[in-house]
DNA sequence: AAAGAATGTGTTTTAAGTACATATTATTAT
DNA sequence: ATAATAATATGTACTTAAAACACATTCTTT
Protein backbone atom coordinates (compact mmCIF):
# COMPACT_ATOMS: atom_id res chain seq x y z
CA UNK A 1 0.00 0.00 0.00
CA UNK A 2 2.82 2.55 0.07
CA UNK A 3 3.41 5.23 -2.05
CA UNK A 4 0.93 4.42 -4.00
CA UNK A 5 -2.18 6.37 -3.11
CA UNK A 6 -5.17 5.30 -5.37
CA UNK A 7 -2.75 4.32 -8.08
CA UNK A 8 -2.38 0.71 -8.94
CA UNK A 9 -1.55 -1.29 -6.31
CA UNK A 10 -3.88 0.30 -4.50
CA UNK A 11 -7.07 -0.17 -6.78
CA UNK A 12 -5.84 -3.98 -7.52
CA UNK A 13 -6.77 -4.40 -4.07
CA UNK A 14 -10.04 -2.92 -4.27
CA UNK A 15 -10.49 -6.41 -5.30
CA UNK A 16 -9.29 -8.02 -2.40
CA UNK A 17 -11.68 -8.77 0.71
CA UNK A 18 -9.74 -7.58 2.82
CA UNK A 19 -10.62 -3.79 1.70
CA UNK A 20 -13.99 -4.23 2.16
CA UNK A 21 -14.96 -4.91 5.75
CA UNK A 22 -15.28 -1.14 6.38
CA UNK A 23 -19.20 -0.57 5.64
CA UNK A 24 -20.17 3.07 5.02
CA UNK A 25 -23.69 4.95 6.01
CA UNK A 26 -25.63 7.91 6.63
CA UNK A 27 -27.00 9.55 9.49
CA UNK A 28 -29.62 12.12 9.44
CA UNK A 29 -30.07 15.15 11.83
CA UNK A 30 -33.85 15.85 11.35
CA UNK A 31 -34.49 19.01 12.92
CA UNK A 32 -38.01 20.56 13.39
CA UNK A 33 -39.59 23.35 14.96
CA UNK A 34 -42.83 23.42 17.19
CA UNK A 35 -43.64 25.79 20.24
CA UNK A 36 -40.38 27.59 20.32
CA UNK A 37 -38.32 24.63 20.34
CA UNK A 38 -35.91 23.56 18.05
CA UNK A 39 -36.59 19.85 17.69
CA UNK A 40 -34.73 16.96 16.39
CA UNK A 41 -36.33 13.26 15.02
CA UNK A 42 -34.90 10.63 16.94
CA UNK A 43 -35.66 6.75 16.85
CA UNK A 44 -35.42 3.84 20.52
CA UNK A 45 -31.84 2.65 19.87
CA UNK A 46 -32.86 -1.22 19.82
CA UNK A 47 -29.03 -2.37 20.65
CA UNK A 48 -28.16 -3.71 23.58
CA UNK A 49 -25.47 -1.99 24.17
CA UNK A 50 -27.35 1.71 24.10
CA UNK A 51 -30.95 0.14 25.53
CA UNK A 52 -33.07 3.19 25.96
CA UNK A 53 -30.90 5.50 24.17
CA UNK A 54 -31.72 7.75 21.09
CA UNK A 55 -30.27 7.31 17.90
CA UNK A 56 -30.51 9.51 14.75
CA UNK A 57 -32.13 8.09 11.58
CA UNK A 58 -30.02 6.74 9.45
CA UNK A 59 -29.04 3.93 6.93
CA UNK A 60 -26.21 1.71 5.43
CA UNK A 61 -25.64 3.63 2.03
CA UNK A 62 -26.02 0.74 -1.08
CA UNK A 63 -23.84 0.18 -3.44
CA UNK A 64 -25.49 1.49 -6.25
CA UNK A 65 -26.58 4.83 -4.57
CA UNK A 66 -25.01 7.79 -4.73
CA UNK A 67 -23.71 8.93 -1.51
CA UNK A 68 -25.67 12.01 -1.46
CA UNK A 69 -28.93 10.33 -2.78
CA UNK A 70 -28.85 8.06 0.94
CA UNK A 71 -30.03 10.55 2.96
CA UNK A 72 -33.20 11.41 0.93
CA UNK A 73 -33.67 8.37 0.96
CA UNK A 74 -33.87 7.70 4.71
CA UNK A 75 -36.17 10.90 4.84
CA UNK A 76 -38.53 9.90 2.39
CA UNK A 77 -38.69 6.10 4.09
CA UNK A 78 -39.26 8.08 7.47
CA UNK A 79 -41.35 10.99 6.78
CA UNK A 80 -42.84 10.77 3.56
CA UNK A 81 -40.81 14.08 2.50
CA UNK A 82 -39.65 14.81 -0.57
CA UNK A 83 -37.44 18.31 -1.63
CA UNK A 84 -36.11 18.53 1.84
CA UNK A 85 -33.40 20.89 2.64
CA UNK A 86 -30.28 18.82 2.89
CA UNK A 87 -26.56 19.66 3.77
CA UNK A 88 -23.55 17.59 4.30
CA UNK A 89 -21.61 18.18 7.37
CA UNK A 90 -18.79 15.83 8.47
CA UNK A 91 -17.56 12.50 8.29
CA UNK A 92 -17.19 10.34 11.45
CA UNK A 93 -15.03 7.02 11.45
CA UNK A 94 -13.52 6.27 14.87
CA UNK A 95 -13.03 2.32 14.65
CA UNK A 96 -14.94 1.53 17.45
CA UNK A 97 -17.79 3.95 17.27
CA UNK A 98 -20.15 1.24 16.04
CA UNK A 99 -20.51 -1.74 18.42
CA UNK A 100 -21.05 -3.73 15.99
CA UNK A 101 -18.90 -3.48 13.22
CA UNK A 102 -16.59 -1.05 11.52
CA UNK A 103 -18.79 1.81 10.04
CA UNK A 104 -18.00 5.03 8.68
CA UNK A 105 -21.01 7.14 8.48
CA UNK A 106 -21.85 10.70 6.89
CA UNK A 107 -23.67 12.84 8.64
CA UNK A 108 -25.97 15.19 7.32
CA UNK A 109 -28.38 17.79 8.52
CA UNK A 110 -32.50 18.27 7.46
CA UNK A 111 -35.09 20.95 7.54
CA UNK A 112 -38.43 19.86 7.68
CA UNK A 113 -41.64 21.61 8.79
CA UNK A 114 -43.10 19.09 11.45
CA UNK A 115 -46.57 20.18 10.26
CA UNK A 116 -46.38 19.43 6.77
CA UNK A 117 -46.10 15.52 7.00
CA UNK A 118 -47.55 12.75 8.60
CA UNK A 119 -44.70 10.86 10.54
CA UNK A 120 -45.14 7.23 10.70
CA UNK A 121 -46.21 8.01 14.69
CA UNK A 122 -48.04 4.74 14.75
CA UNK A 123 -44.10 3.02 14.80
CA UNK A 124 -44.00 5.09 18.08
CA UNK A 125 -40.21 4.09 18.40
CA UNK A 126 -39.62 7.60 16.80
CA UNK A 127 -40.24 11.21 18.52
CA UNK A 128 -39.61 14.49 17.99
CA UNK A 129 -37.34 15.48 21.31
CA UNK A 130 -36.09 19.34 21.86
CA UNK A 131 -32.42 19.82 20.83
CA UNK A 132 -31.41 21.91 24.23
CA UNK A 133 -32.69 19.00 26.72
CA UNK A 134 -30.65 15.87 24.70
CA UNK A 135 -27.96 14.40 26.78
CA UNK A 136 -26.70 11.34 26.12
CA UNK A 137 -27.42 9.05 22.51
CA UNK A 138 -26.59 6.21 21.44
CA UNK A 139 -23.37 5.88 19.53
CA UNK A 140 -21.47 9.59 19.10
CA UNK A 141 -24.85 10.52 17.78
CA UNK A 142 -24.53 13.48 20.45
CA UNK A 143 -21.59 14.47 19.01
CA UNK A 144 -23.11 13.93 15.55
CA UNK A 145 -25.68 16.49 16.84
CA UNK A 146 -23.82 18.53 18.44
CA UNK A 147 -21.65 19.09 15.31
CA UNK A 148 -25.04 19.60 12.92
CA UNK A 149 -26.39 21.93 15.21
CA UNK A 150 -23.14 24.31 15.40
CA UNK A 151 -23.45 23.67 11.17
CA UNK A 152 -26.71 25.12 11.38
CA UNK A 153 -26.16 28.12 13.90
CA UNK A 154 -23.25 29.25 11.03
CA UNK A 155 -25.55 28.78 8.21
CA UNK A 156 -28.89 30.73 9.26
CA UNK A 157 -26.92 33.74 10.07
CA UNK A 158 -25.79 34.27 6.23
CA UNK A 159 -28.64 32.06 4.43
CA UNK A 160 -32.44 31.99 4.28
CA UNK A 161 -32.93 28.16 5.43
CA UNK A 162 -34.65 28.31 8.31
CA UNK A 163 -38.13 29.01 6.43
CA UNK A 164 -37.82 25.41 5.49
CA UNK A 165 -38.94 24.80 8.87
CA UNK A 166 -41.68 27.28 9.04
CA UNK A 167 -45.33 27.49 7.49
CA UNK A 168 -45.32 29.06 3.96
CA UNK A 169 -46.86 32.42 5.83
CA UNK A 170 -45.49 33.70 9.21
CA UNK A 171 -44.56 37.00 11.21
CA UNK A 172 -41.18 38.62 12.48
CA UNK A 173 -41.89 37.05 15.78
CA UNK A 174 -42.74 33.77 14.65
CA UNK A 175 -39.64 34.15 13.01
CA UNK A 176 -37.19 35.47 15.67
CA UNK A 177 -38.85 32.87 17.80
CA UNK A 178 -36.95 30.17 15.96
CA UNK A 179 -33.93 31.92 15.21
CA UNK A 180 -33.22 32.02 19.28
CA UNK A 181 -34.52 28.15 19.51
CA UNK A 182 -31.56 27.64 16.58
CA UNK A 183 -29.11 29.74 18.44
CA UNK A 184 -29.95 29.39 21.64
CA UNK A 185 -30.17 32.89 22.71
CA UNK A 186 -32.36 35.92 23.20
CA UNK A 187 -32.18 38.36 20.02
CA UNK A 188 -32.77 41.97 20.17
CA UNK A 189 -36.52 42.70 18.19
CA UNK A 190 -35.66 45.89 17.19
CA UNK A 191 -32.44 44.91 15.46
CA UNK A 192 -33.26 42.05 14.76
CA UNK A 193 -36.17 43.35 11.99
CA UNK A 194 -33.11 45.54 10.80
CA UNK A 195 -31.12 42.74 9.94
CA UNK A 196 -33.58 40.72 7.98
CA UNK A 197 -35.18 43.63 6.23
CA UNK A 198 -31.75 44.02 4.88
CA UNK A 199 -31.38 40.99 3.85
CA UNK A 200 -33.79 41.28 2.02
CA UNK A 201 -35.22 37.68 1.88
CA UNK A 202 -39.38 38.65 2.73
CA UNK A 203 -42.59 39.55 0.98
CA UNK A 204 -44.30 41.45 3.05
CA UNK A 205 -47.97 39.48 2.29
CA UNK A 206 -50.40 42.21 3.58
CA UNK A 207 -52.00 39.84 5.69
CA UNK A 208 -52.53 39.63 9.23
CA UNK A 209 -51.84 36.93 11.67
CA UNK A 210 -55.29 35.70 13.24
CA UNK A 211 -56.34 33.81 16.47
CA UNK A 212 -53.04 35.08 18.34
CA UNK A 213 -54.23 36.27 21.90
CA UNK A 214 -52.82 39.89 21.37
CA UNK A 215 -51.88 42.14 19.10
CA UNK A 216 -52.23 40.36 15.50
CA UNK A 217 -48.69 40.83 13.46
CA UNK A 218 -48.00 41.08 9.60
CA UNK A 219 -47.49 38.02 7.69
CA UNK A 220 -44.40 37.34 5.43
CA UNK A 221 -43.24 34.93 3.29
CA UNK A 222 -40.00 34.15 1.86
CA UNK A 223 -39.30 35.35 -1.78
CA UNK A 224 -39.91 33.39 -4.41
CA UNK A 225 -36.60 32.16 -5.84
CA UNK A 226 -34.56 31.92 -2.80
CA UNK A 227 -36.13 28.72 -1.35
CA UNK A 228 -33.06 25.90 -1.24
CA UNK A 229 -33.09 22.31 -1.33
CA UNK A 230 -29.66 21.60 -0.80
CA UNK A 231 -26.38 23.88 -0.96
CA UNK A 232 -24.41 24.20 -3.66
CA UNK A 233 -20.99 23.02 -3.40
CA UNK A 234 -19.70 25.67 -5.77
CA UNK A 235 -20.10 29.23 -4.36
CA UNK A 236 -21.45 31.24 -6.76
CA UNK A 237 -20.37 34.71 -5.63
CA UNK A 238 -16.73 35.71 -5.04
CA UNK A 239 -15.25 35.33 -0.88
CA UNK A 240 -16.30 38.10 0.69
CA UNK A 241 -12.92 39.09 2.31
CA UNK A 242 -12.95 42.41 4.70
CA UNK A 243 -9.17 42.51 3.90
CA UNK A 244 -9.00 44.55 0.37
CA UNK B 1 -33.20 -2.65 5.03
CA UNK B 2 -36.50 -0.25 5.00
CA UNK B 3 -37.46 1.77 8.12
CA UNK B 4 -34.41 0.22 10.07
CA UNK B 5 -32.19 3.23 10.22
CA UNK B 6 -28.95 1.71 11.45
CA UNK B 7 -31.56 -0.96 14.07
CA UNK B 8 -31.34 -3.94 14.53
CA UNK B 9 -32.55 -5.27 10.50
CA UNK B 10 -29.26 -3.52 9.17
CA UNK B 11 -27.03 -4.55 11.76
CA UNK B 12 -27.58 -7.92 11.07
CA UNK B 13 -27.02 -6.93 7.64
CA UNK B 14 -23.66 -5.53 8.14
CA UNK B 15 -22.22 -9.04 8.35
CA UNK B 16 -23.66 -9.93 4.87
CA UNK B 17 -20.97 -9.67 2.02
CA UNK B 18 -23.60 -7.35 -0.26
CA UNK B 19 -22.85 -4.42 2.54
CA UNK B 20 -19.42 -4.61 1.87
CA UNK B 21 -18.53 -3.58 -1.29
CA UNK B 22 -17.86 -0.22 -0.67
CA UNK B 23 -14.52 0.74 -0.29
CA UNK B 24 -13.64 4.24 2.04
CA UNK B 25 -10.82 6.17 0.89
CA UNK B 26 -9.14 9.66 2.06
CA UNK B 27 -7.97 12.22 -0.41
CA UNK B 28 -5.64 15.00 0.96
CA UNK B 29 -5.45 18.41 -0.61
CA UNK B 30 -1.65 19.19 0.37
CA UNK B 31 -1.51 22.52 0.05
CA UNK B 32 1.95 24.48 -0.19
CA UNK B 33 3.29 28.07 -0.93
CA UNK B 34 6.13 29.10 -2.86
CA UNK B 35 7.46 32.53 -4.84
CA UNK B 36 3.95 34.14 -4.38
CA UNK B 37 1.86 30.91 -5.57
CA UNK B 38 -0.22 28.57 -3.89
CA UNK B 39 0.54 25.19 -4.56
CA UNK B 40 -1.14 21.48 -4.72
CA UNK B 41 1.01 18.48 -4.00
CA UNK B 42 -0.50 15.81 -7.05
CA UNK B 43 0.86 12.43 -8.14
CA UNK B 44 0.44 11.04 -11.68
CA UNK B 45 -2.15 8.47 -11.85
CA UNK B 46 -1.63 5.47 -13.57
CA UNK B 47 -4.66 4.42 -14.31
CA UNK B 48 -5.36 3.94 -17.81
CA UNK B 49 -8.59 5.79 -17.79
CA UNK B 50 -6.75 9.16 -16.41
CA UNK B 51 -3.50 8.97 -18.55
CA UNK B 52 -1.64 11.96 -18.52
CA UNK B 53 -3.70 13.56 -15.70
CA UNK B 54 -2.36 14.18 -11.88
CA UNK B 55 -4.53 13.11 -9.05
CA UNK B 56 -4.31 14.11 -5.21
CA UNK B 57 -2.61 11.91 -2.79
CA UNK B 58 -5.25 9.64 -1.24
CA UNK B 59 -4.98 5.84 0.10
CA UNK B 60 -7.45 3.01 1.26
CA UNK B 61 -9.03 3.47 5.13
CA UNK B 62 -7.58 0.41 6.81
CA UNK B 63 -9.99 -1.74 9.14
CA UNK B 64 -8.04 -1.13 12.05
CA UNK B 65 -7.16 2.85 11.70
CA UNK B 66 -9.82 5.93 12.94
CA UNK B 67 -10.96 7.80 9.79
CA UNK B 68 -8.92 10.91 10.78
CA UNK B 69 -5.77 9.06 11.49
CA UNK B 70 -5.45 7.91 7.74
CA UNK B 71 -5.07 11.18 6.05
CA UNK B 72 -1.49 11.64 8.34
CA UNK B 73 -0.89 8.16 7.40
CA UNK B 74 -0.86 9.21 3.90
CA UNK B 75 1.27 12.80 4.54
CA UNK B 76 3.53 11.02 6.68
CA UNK B 77 3.97 8.46 3.68
CA UNK B 78 4.57 10.72 0.94
CA UNK B 79 6.12 13.86 2.81
CA UNK B 80 7.49 12.52 6.05
CA UNK B 81 5.88 15.51 7.69
CA UNK B 82 3.89 15.09 11.31
CA UNK B 83 1.95 17.54 12.82
CA UNK B 84 0.66 19.01 10.08
CA UNK B 85 -2.43 21.15 9.55
CA UNK B 86 -5.53 19.13 8.49
CA UNK B 87 -8.72 19.62 8.12
CA UNK B 88 -11.57 17.11 7.09
CA UNK B 89 -14.17 19.17 3.83
CA UNK B 90 -16.08 17.07 2.85
CA UNK B 91 -17.03 13.34 1.48
CA UNK B 92 -17.47 12.68 -2.18
CA UNK B 93 -19.66 9.01 -2.66
CA UNK B 94 -20.95 9.00 -6.47
CA UNK B 95 -21.72 5.47 -7.75
CA UNK B 96 -19.17 5.99 -10.59
CA UNK B 97 -17.26 8.76 -9.31
CA UNK B 98 -14.07 5.75 -9.15
CA UNK B 99 -13.80 3.38 -12.47
CA UNK B 100 -12.16 0.40 -10.52
CA UNK B 101 -15.07 0.41 -8.39
CA UNK B 102 -17.48 1.62 -5.43
CA UNK B 103 -15.26 4.13 -3.60
CA UNK B 104 -16.31 7.16 -1.22
CA UNK B 105 -13.60 9.39 -0.45
CA UNK B 106 -13.37 11.65 2.23
CA UNK B 107 -11.55 15.11 1.09
CA UNK B 108 -9.25 17.14 4.12
CA UNK B 109 -7.12 19.45 2.62
CA UNK B 110 -3.53 20.05 5.20
CA UNK B 111 -1.05 23.39 4.96
CA UNK B 112 2.23 22.37 4.77
CA UNK B 113 5.92 24.18 4.35
CA UNK B 114 7.17 23.39 1.31
CA UNK B 115 10.95 23.97 2.38
CA UNK B 116 10.75 21.95 5.78
CA UNK B 117 10.83 18.81 4.13
CA UNK B 118 12.52 16.96 1.55
CA UNK B 119 9.98 15.26 -0.66
CA UNK B 120 10.67 12.09 -1.87
CA UNK B 121 10.92 13.85 -5.24
CA UNK B 122 13.25 10.78 -6.27
CA UNK B 123 9.52 9.59 -7.10
CA UNK B 124 9.37 12.28 -10.23
CA UNK B 125 5.40 11.48 -10.67
CA UNK B 126 5.07 13.54 -7.65
CA UNK B 127 4.81 17.35 -7.98
CA UNK B 128 4.27 20.95 -6.68
CA UNK B 129 1.23 22.37 -9.37
CA UNK B 130 0.18 26.03 -8.82
CA UNK B 131 -3.29 25.52 -7.65
CA UNK B 132 -4.56 28.79 -10.12
CA UNK B 133 -2.64 26.64 -13.44
CA UNK B 134 -5.20 23.88 -12.87
CA UNK B 135 -7.45 22.72 -14.93
CA UNK B 136 -8.63 18.62 -15.29
CA UNK B 137 -7.54 16.04 -12.65
CA UNK B 138 -8.02 12.86 -12.57
CA UNK B 139 -11.08 11.60 -11.37
CA UNK B 140 -13.41 13.93 -9.57
CA UNK B 141 -10.24 15.34 -8.10
CA UNK B 142 -10.59 19.02 -9.51
CA UNK B 143 -14.24 19.25 -7.79
CA UNK B 144 -12.51 18.19 -4.92
CA UNK B 145 -9.47 20.51 -4.86
CA UNK B 146 -11.75 23.18 -5.63
CA UNK B 147 -14.26 22.42 -2.54
CA UNK B 148 -11.22 22.24 -0.62
CA UNK B 149 -9.63 25.47 -1.77
CA UNK B 150 -13.14 27.70 -1.23
CA UNK B 151 -13.12 25.72 2.69
CA UNK B 152 -9.28 27.09 2.95
CA UNK B 153 -10.27 31.04 1.68
CA UNK B 154 -13.10 30.43 4.17
CA UNK B 155 -11.34 29.48 7.33
CA UNK B 156 -8.01 31.73 6.77
CA UNK B 157 -10.41 34.88 7.04
CA UNK B 158 -11.06 34.07 10.24
CA UNK B 159 -8.32 31.44 11.64
CA UNK B 160 -4.50 31.78 12.72
CA UNK B 161 -3.92 28.62 9.67
CA UNK B 162 -1.63 30.43 7.11
CA UNK B 163 0.89 30.44 9.35
CA UNK B 164 1.79 26.72 8.57
CA UNK B 165 2.67 27.77 5.12
CA UNK B 166 4.90 30.10 5.95
CA UNK B 167 8.52 29.79 8.07
CA UNK B 168 9.04 31.07 11.38
CA UNK B 169 9.89 33.90 10.83
CA UNK B 170 8.15 36.39 7.94
CA UNK B 171 7.75 39.85 6.60
CA UNK B 172 4.40 41.37 6.55
CA UNK B 173 4.55 41.61 3.18
CA UNK B 174 4.71 37.70 2.60
CA UNK B 175 1.99 37.35 4.69
CA UNK B 176 0.16 39.99 2.04
CA UNK B 177 1.25 37.79 -0.71
CA UNK B 178 0.25 34.59 0.77
CA UNK B 179 -3.04 35.82 1.55
CA UNK B 180 -3.55 36.86 -1.99
CA UNK B 181 -2.47 33.83 -3.41
CA UNK B 182 -5.10 31.84 -1.39
CA UNK B 183 -7.96 34.54 -1.71
CA UNK B 184 -7.25 35.10 -5.92
CA UNK B 185 -7.20 38.93 -5.44
CA UNK B 186 -4.97 41.97 -4.62
CA UNK B 187 -5.00 43.16 -1.25
CA UNK B 188 -4.87 47.15 0.00
CA UNK B 189 -1.53 47.10 1.71
CA UNK B 190 -3.10 49.70 4.61
CA UNK B 191 -6.02 48.33 5.32
CA UNK B 192 -4.56 44.25 5.30
CA UNK B 193 -1.71 45.28 8.07
CA UNK B 194 -4.69 47.22 9.41
CA UNK B 195 -6.75 44.05 9.80
CA UNK B 196 -4.08 41.38 10.93
CA UNK B 197 -3.32 43.84 13.62
CA UNK B 198 -6.64 43.85 14.81
CA UNK B 199 -6.44 39.84 14.72
CA UNK B 200 -3.51 40.15 17.14
CA UNK B 201 -1.87 37.23 15.60
CA UNK B 202 1.71 38.30 15.99
CA UNK B 203 4.64 39.38 17.75
CA UNK B 204 7.07 41.41 16.22
CA UNK B 205 10.32 40.04 16.34
CA UNK B 206 12.80 43.39 16.28
CA UNK B 207 14.40 41.76 13.53
CA UNK B 208 14.80 42.93 9.73
CA UNK B 209 14.30 40.47 6.17
CA UNK B 210 18.13 40.47 5.22
CA UNK B 211 19.04 39.85 1.60
CA UNK B 212 16.28 41.85 -0.10
CA UNK B 213 16.64 43.42 -2.80
CA UNK B 214 14.47 46.34 -1.21
CA UNK B 215 14.08 48.33 2.00
CA UNK B 216 14.17 45.30 4.52
CA UNK B 217 10.62 44.73 6.18
CA UNK B 218 9.90 44.10 10.21
CA UNK B 219 9.67 40.66 10.68
CA UNK B 220 6.91 38.57 12.94
CA UNK B 221 5.63 35.38 13.67
CA UNK B 222 2.84 33.73 15.27
CA UNK B 223 1.74 34.60 18.75
CA UNK B 224 3.01 31.50 20.77
CA UNK B 225 -0.54 29.18 21.59
CA UNK B 226 -1.93 29.67 18.42
CA UNK B 227 -0.44 27.43 15.73
CA UNK B 228 -3.09 24.82 15.01
CA UNK B 229 -2.27 20.86 13.97
CA UNK B 230 -6.22 20.08 13.73
CA UNK B 231 -9.67 22.15 13.94
CA UNK B 232 -11.67 21.14 16.88
CA UNK B 233 -15.19 19.99 16.40
CA UNK B 234 -16.25 21.85 19.24
CA UNK B 235 -16.16 25.35 19.06
CA UNK B 236 -15.21 26.94 22.30
CA UNK B 237 -16.41 30.77 21.37
CA UNK B 238 -20.34 31.50 21.34
CA UNK B 239 -21.71 32.00 17.67
CA UNK B 240 -21.50 35.38 16.77
CA UNK B 241 -24.77 36.33 15.67
CA UNK B 242 -24.92 39.73 14.56
CA UNK B 243 -28.61 39.82 15.05
CA UNK B 244 -28.62 40.41 18.99
C1' DA C 1 -62.86 52.46 30.11
C1' DA C 2 -58.48 51.18 31.88
C1' DA C 3 -54.67 47.97 32.09
C1' DG C 4 -51.75 44.79 29.92
C1' DA C 5 -49.14 42.75 26.28
C1' DA C 6 -47.44 42.45 21.95
C1' DT C 7 -46.52 44.92 17.45
C1' DG C 8 -44.10 48.48 14.89
C1' DT C 9 -40.71 52.02 14.08
C1' DG C 10 -36.56 55.38 14.95
C1' DT C 11 -32.26 57.55 17.03
C1' DT C 12 -27.77 57.66 18.95
C1' DT C 13 -23.42 55.60 19.72
C1' DT C 14 -19.73 52.67 18.58
C1' DA C 15 -16.98 49.71 15.76
C1' DA C 16 -15.49 48.01 11.48
C1' DG C 17 -14.69 48.31 6.52
C1' DT C 18 -13.20 51.10 2.44
C1' DA C 19 -10.68 54.44 -0.10
C1' DC C 20 -6.92 56.95 -0.43
C1' DA C 21 -1.80 59.97 0.34
C1' DT C 22 2.53 60.92 2.09
C1' DA C 23 6.89 60.20 4.39
C1' DT C 24 10.80 56.90 5.08
C1' DT C 25 14.50 53.67 4.03
C1' DA C 26 16.97 50.84 1.46
C1' DT C 27 18.83 49.51 -3.36
C1' DT C 28 20.15 50.53 -8.05
C1' DA C 29 21.61 53.41 -11.81
C1' DT C 30 23.88 57.49 -13.37
C1' DA D 1 28.28 61.03 -4.61
C1' DT D 2 23.76 61.95 -6.20
C1' DA D 3 19.39 60.98 -8.12
C1' DA D 4 15.95 57.76 -9.28
C1' DT D 5 13.51 53.82 -8.02
C1' DA D 6 10.98 50.62 -5.26
C1' DA D 7 9.40 48.87 -1.28
C1' DT D 8 8.23 49.74 3.78
C1' DA D 9 5.55 52.19 7.19
C1' DT D 10 1.89 54.86 8.89
C1' DG D 11 -2.45 58.02 9.13
C1' DT D 12 -7.01 60.26 7.94
C1' DA D 13 -11.58 60.87 6.11
C1' DC D 14 -15.71 58.51 4.62
C1' DT D 15 -19.12 54.99 4.63
C1' DT D 16 -21.51 51.17 6.40
C1' DA D 17 -22.93 47.94 9.78
C1' DA D 18 -23.66 46.55 14.61
C1' DA D 19 -25.31 47.56 19.37
C1' DA D 20 -27.87 49.87 22.77
C1' DC D 21 -31.84 51.88 23.70
C1' DA D 22 -37.33 54.48 23.90
C1' DC D 23 -41.70 55.46 22.56
C1' DA D 24 -46.10 55.22 20.21
C1' DT D 25 -49.73 51.94 18.42
C1' DT D 26 -53.12 48.21 18.32
C1' DC D 27 -55.48 44.55 19.98
C1' DT D 28 -57.15 41.64 24.08
C1' DT D 29 -58.55 41.15 28.65
C1' DT D 30 -60.32 42.80 32.98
Amino acid sequence: MQNTGLKTAAIEKISHKEYFNIAVSVDCVIFGYEEKQLKVLLIKSDLKEFEGLWSLLGDLVTPNENLDDAPYRVLLERTGLKDVYLEQVHSFGDVHRHPSGRVVTIAYYSLVNIKSHKLNLTDNELHWHNVAELNSMAFDHKLILDTCLQRLQEKVLEHPVVFNLLPEKFSLRELQDLYQAILGQELDRRNFRKRINLKNWLVDLNEMEEDVPHRPGKLYKLKSGLKKISTDLNRSKPVKTHLV
